[in-house]
DNA sequence: ATGCCCTATGATATAGGA
C-alpha cells in the first residue's frame, strides 16, 4: 500500500499537477493540506475519475485539508475532539479508515511569531491533536494500523532546517513547538523519515522566493507519524521533489511511503 | 537545468504563508 501527504497550496491552483502526480506515482491513499476550497466546489469528479474516494473538509479561502483513496474511505472524521479556533474552528483536520489504516490530514497553524496569539493557538492545536490521536490509538488497541500525515509547521530537529542560524527567535522551530511534536510522539507514533532523492537532508518545503529550492535551503516540516504497526510496515519512504520543479508547483513537496500490511 | 514569490478575494490592495 501506498500512502502520501502533500500539501498542495490550493487545489484549484494545483489540479492540472494534482491529476499528473495521482497518475504518475499512483498512491492508494493521499493527505491533501492547504486545499483553500469549500467542500463544495473541491473538484471531486476529476478525481473520482482517477477513482479516488473523497473526503474534503474546507470552508473557504484559507486552510482545508482532504483524504483520497482508492481503497475504501469509511468512518470519516471532521476536525479535532475539543478542537480550537482563532477564534472559530478552522478546517484543519480530517480523518478517516482507508482499507486496512486509519489515516488522518493535518494542517498545523502557522503560529507567525512566537509571542503572538496564533502562537498560542498552535500549541493548543497541537495539544488537541495529541488528544484526538491517543483516543483513535485506545479505540483501536496497540496493533492498530494508525499515521497522521500533513504540515505540521514545526521542524523536529535544527538538522531539518537548511541553517538553524536563520531561523533564532522564529517559528516552527522553537522548544515549545518541538516539545509538542514530542508529546504527540509519546502517544505511540514514529516520525516515518523520507529519502531526500537528492542532497543530504529529506526537506519538503522550500520557500517560492529568491531560488530557495534551488539552492536546497528548505525544511523538513512534512510529516507521517505512524503507529507501530505502521512504521513497521515501511518499505520505502522518500521525498518526491520532482513535484516541486517546472511549472506551477507548489511551495512543498509530496512525502511519499510505502508500506506492506498484511 | 529545478531557475530566482504565490494564492484567493465584493480585488486596481490585502492577508496569509513559514
Amino acid at each position: 500500500m501506498r500512502i502520501a501527504t502533500w500539501n498542495v497550496n490550493s487545489i484549484g491552483a494545483r489540479l492540472p499537477r494534482l491529476l499528473e502526480w495521482l497518475e504518475q506515482s499512483a498512491p492508494d491513499a493521499l493527505c491533501l493540506q492547504e486545499t483553500k476550497v469549500p467542500d463544495a466546489a473541491f473538484p471531486t469528479a476529476e478525481v473520482e475519475a482517477l477513482g479516488y474516494q473523497v473526503a474534503s473538509h474546507g470552508d473557504g479561502r484559507w486552510n482545508g485539508v482532504a483524504l483520497l483513496s482508492r481503497v475504501g474511505l469509511s468512518e470519516v472524521t471532521r476536525g479535532l475532539t475539543d478542537e480550537p479556533g482563532f477564534p472559530d474552528a478552522e478546517s484543519r483536520a480530517v480523518g478517516a479508515t482507508c482499507g486496512p489504516l486509519r489515516l488522518w490530514s493535518v494542517y498545523v497553524p502557522n503560529g507567525r511569531e512566537p509571542g503572538h496569539e496564533h502562537y498560542a493557538y498552535k500549541l493548543d492545536w497541537l495539544a488537541a491533536l495529541r488528544d484526538t490521536v491517543a483516543a483513535e490509538l485506545a479505540a483501536r488497541g496497540s496493533g492498530g494500523a494508525f499515521a497522521a500525515c500533513g504540515d505540521y509547521n514545526v521542524a523536529p530537529t535544527d538538522d531539518d532546517v537548511w541553517d538553524p542560524a536563520a531561523f533564532v527567535g522564529s517559528t516552527h522551530v522553537t522548544e515549545p513547538e518541538r516539545a509538542a511534536l514530542a508529546a504527540l510522539r509519546d502517544t505511540g507514533l514514529h516520525d516515518v523519515v523520507g529519502r531526500p532523492l537528492k542532497y543530504d537532508r529529506p526537506f519538503t518545503y522550500w520557500d517560492y522566493r529568491a531560488g530557495m529550492f534551488h539552492k536546497n535551503m528548505g525544511m523538513r516540516i512534512d510529516l507521517v507519524y505512524a503507529s507501530s504497526a505502521v512504521a513497521e510496515a515501511v518499505t520505502d519512504a522518500y521525498v518526491d521533489r520532482d513535484a516541486r520543479k517546472g511549472k506551477g508547483p507548489s511551495d512543498h513537496a509530496p512525502l511519499v511511503v510505502d508500506l506492506d500490511l498484511s
